[in-house]
RNA sequence: GGAGGGAUGGCCGAGUGGCUUAAGGCGGCGGUCUUGAAAACCGCUGAAGCGCGAGCUUCCGUAGGUUCAAAUCCUACUCCCUCCGCCA
């Protein structure tokens, strides 16, 4: 949610920010509906001054044991005026609330302007796209042989875009889960949490899912839960109606869950394998920081997730999401981006974003600046650490050797019981 | 699921209709004292909205209601605690 006060002042620039990110928005009416609850409080709030001062006098005068009959009298029209006055306030407010959610944050400068994918800078590149002596085969193809992947018993379980794991993917999943959160716990100084895997519709408010991409979701059935979509929405929600102390910050934490996204427009993309799934796992950094340090901050829970990548040895590049690539609720993302061999290109595996204020705003996160500080909004930022199943598939991918066997990398191993290389079954 | 008890500022906590513009404490900040610190003492210290400003208004879990006036009374809801039941 972007400052009303901001927004007030600064129509032009809010709409041509919001251009930059081809999100056309006509903000006059939202200008008149500021106007008149400004015109409505102000005549309010002087009428409750009125009454708050005969109030006090009604309480002397029958402490005094005098007469306030007439005071009480005039103070039921005064009250019925205030009444009046309020009457339309609610709707006004509830109709300024929903343009301000509406909106997306604001692109921070250093984003490039851009109107997709293909405009997105690559800030970097690490490791070389391994060479092959032989056909390349996909992830799905690789797992099935090897009886490691099962997308029929999935599909008959759930649905489509559900896959079965089994024996050695299973306890892959389940390792890079461990290697993620030690690696981030142990080296990166995160506090691991373990939050619930669903969350309520404040939650999802506060971080900017809800009200607009409902849709995106899946919500349990006459309940206010919905499946976290990322582990984002429950660990930023930690800190949310909080005031922190300023040395508690930067917070950094990190978490495993799994996420569940119905997202009803992506048919027809990535049909096939396990890259778009309705579930799949994920570790995420999640950090809350002074608004001074998040860009700071970003690079650095960026270095992060990458340092994963690094150990298990996978080609990578980072790029900078342009103005049109950008999500609602952030200023600035880096997508981290593996090598995918079967598809001879970068694939997202990790997606990293300063939110400055934005959730911040909606979700009341702030600091008390110095002991005797004022108290301020904090920023709040998050990435993954990666999303597992892509990590599984990238592996699969890039250590498929011609015998149809699998390379483990070496840092993966000793969580895999010093497994070194999957077999064909 | 049943029965009871609760929800008040950063934290604890008093407060059953009008001198509450929320007592008191803790914590924090400033000061006195001290070589320095601690202790003691003194002072300051909730959040948000509106206004150029003096200032005004709102907020005591949430939403309604009663009243000239609500932290306080009424209704519904949410969450927490204790006990019982069920359960991994």
């Amino acid at each position: 949610m972007l400052d009303l006060k901001f927004v007030r002042e600064n129509m032009d620039l809010v709409e041509g920010a919001l251009r930059r990110r081809r999100t056309a928005v006509d903000l006059s009416g939202f200008e008149e509906l500021d106007r008149a609850r400004r015109e409505t409080l102000a005549s309010v709030e002087k009428l409750r001054a009125e009454r708050n001062a005969a109030s006090e006098e009604i309480g002397r005068l029958r402490r005094e044991n005098k007469d306030a009959s007439a005071l009480m009298e005039r103070m039921k029209e005064v009250s019925a005026a205030i009444r009046e006055g309020e009457e339309g306030l609610p709707g006004i407010e509830r109709r300024m609330e929903e343009v301000l959610l509406s909106l997306p944050n604001l692109p921070d400068p250093s984003v490039p302007d851009g109107q997709g994918e293909e405009d997105n800078p690559t800030v970097r590149t690490w490791g070389d796209p391994p060479a092959f002596s032989f056909p390349v085969r996909d992830h799905v193809d690789i797992g099935t042989e090897l009886d490691i992947l099962d997308f029929d018993r999935g599909a008959k379980i759930a649905g489509a875009r559900f896959c079965l794991l089994k024996g050695a993917g299973a306890l892959m999943e389940r390792a890079l889960i461990n290697l993620m959160l030690d690696v981030h716990t142990r080296e990166h100084g995160y506090t691991e949490v373990l939050p619930p895997f669903l969350a309520n519709t404040a939650s999802f408010i506060g971080t900017g899912q809800l009200p607009k991409f409902e849709e995106d979701l899946f919500r349990v059935a006459g309940t206010d839960y919905y499946l976290v979509p990322t582990a984002e929405v429950p660990v930023t929600n930690v800190v949310r109606d909080e005031i922190l102390p300023a040395d508690t910050l930067p917070r950094k934490m990190t978490a495993y869950t799994p996420c569940f996204r119905a997202e009803a427009g992506s048919h027809g993309k990535d049909v096939r394998g396990m890259i778009r799934q309705h579930q799949f796992n994920k570790v995420e950094l999640v950090k809350i920081c002074r608004p001074e340090e998040s860009m700071a901050e970003l690079e650095s829970l960026t270095a992060d997730a990458e340092k994963i990548l690094i150990r298990l040895s996978l080609p990578y590049r980072v790029v900078t999401l342009c103005t049109a690539e950008l999500g609602f609720s952030a200023a600035k993302t880096y997508d981290i981006e593996v090598w995918l061999p079967s598809q001879g290109r970068y694939r997202e595996i990790s997606s990293c974003s300063n939110f400055t204020d934005f959730q911040a705003r909606r979700a009341k996160i702030r600091f008390r600046d110095g002991a005797k500080g004022k108290v301020r909004l904090a920023h709040t930022l998050n990435g993954s650490g990666l999303a597992v199943g892509r990590t599984v598939v990238a592996i699969l991918e890039n250590f498929q050797q011609e015998d149809g066997s699998v390379l483990i990398p070496e840092a993966l191993r000793p969580y895999m019981g010093g497994m070194e290389r999957i077999g064909p079954a």
